[in-house]
DNA sequence: ACTTTTGTTAACTATATGGTTAAACCAAGT
DNA sequence: ACTTGGTTTAACCATATAGTTAACAAAAGT
């Protein structure tokens, strides 16, 4: 009777927590996003789930559509950030403050996204097209007239969009994505370099406001 | 008589062009900065040096030593182009102008190489000390100190150098690190991208020097 | 109550893969 | 000619790993 209702118990919590199909797309994430498809392990995934192998093709069938899951998810929250910067109606430079405050701080709370996507599509290119079909996908049209226009009406210095937008990005993502790299040229240790993430969000909007304000 | 001959021949040839360890090295740098450490396979690399799998543990004990091999050479080659913009003595401008030429026209030539790094040392952060032990391992020291000088001599905006160097080489290799996602976002073709690229010289010179001179 | 559907488990399979071995090969020294 | 030491090969081994299965358990219909 005890164990019963133990039982019971025990199903009720996991199931509040979540059910089995999202720990394991929970613990799918956790490891594939560190150690990449070619280093994740299913029983490994498995374990971080509690839960058996077999399970994970019980519920995604393979390692491969596992893992398109995870990816999936991971550029669907990566995207809408992007699109931020891209499609509302604020000048160039409120945009760009706004953007690099945000996407560090998205960044900050999601470390190893940025990197597992470029890691994965590096490796296995293929997937551009997956990413391109989805609606959501970003679109520069709108930031490159708008950076045009701004240059046409002399708010900003004449600067190729695509090529201020690259900036953008790189001086963003490239810290996180390269850290262990970049901590080690800096010599700094884990919370210095946290502090001088929490000082960029403001630096790289000055510094590329100071690089194309006229 | 003749298969002898040939066999002359066909070895005096394979020896001219490099011995079995070279082949196996190149073959192996080939396939890890492509796959990485955990994509990569024995027999791919052997079947790519066109030798026996049992040659490249007789040369190189096992994978990871083999790996390290590649991981070594790799960094070797990367660190110089690093110490050259921060152990010279011209100006921060005339440094910056040299390093995005140099670096871009390097990293364009070796396009593998710093996402190889910034991966695995992503998946192992024991690497940093297996590098930061290499007397050619970059310092910012001098390259602080200077920044330091010009901004007290009102020639740059006061700018924390740590920064300044991330924005640096942050602009410089993102574009490479993550180029399938950038030339998805930016929706050009290789050719294009390569374009943008030679440009980008000359255009993240400007765009830093606008950002940080008085 | 009972049947069916869904979820879960341990044990198993097939294969890929890093690594080993013993025999053969070959060039150089004697 | 023959010995020796480094080099190369095919076959082999042990293990790790993605995926399967068959039996069991629980829930949900009926």
């Amino acid at each position: 009777m005890l164990t019963i209702w133990l039982n019971q118990v025990v199903r009720y919590m996991s199931a509040k927590d979540q059910n089995t199909e999202k720990k394991i797309l929970n613990a799918a994430e956790s490891i594939f996003q560190r150690k990449g498809m070619d280093g994740a392990r299913m029983q490994e995934i498995a374990d971080e789930a509690g839960i058996n192998k077999a399970m994970l093709h019980y519920y995604y069938k393979s390692k491969q559509l596992l893992f398109g899951a995870v990816f999936i998810k991971a550029f669907s929250l990566l995207a809408p950030q992007l699109n931020a910067i891209l499609n509302d109606d604020s000048t160039i430079e409120i945009k760009i403050r706004n953007f690099a405050n945000n996407y560090i701080s998205f960044i900050s709370k999601h470390p190893y996204i940025p990197s597992f996507i470029i890691m994965e599509l590096n490796k296995n290119p293929d997937f551009v097209l997956k990413i391109k079909s989805n609606p959501n996908f970003p679109n520069l049209k709108k930031f490159n007239k708008q950076v045009e226009k701004e240059v046409e009406n002399k708010i900003l210095k004449p600067i190729n969009s695509q090529q201020l937008f690259m900036n953008i990005i790189s001086m963003c993502i490239f810290p996180f994505v390269a850290s262990p790299l970049v901590k080690a040229l800096l010599d700094v240790n884990d919370k210095d370099y946290q502090l001088l993430m929490e000082a960029r969000k403001i630096e790289i909007a000055n510094f590329i406001i100071d690089a194309i304000k006229i």
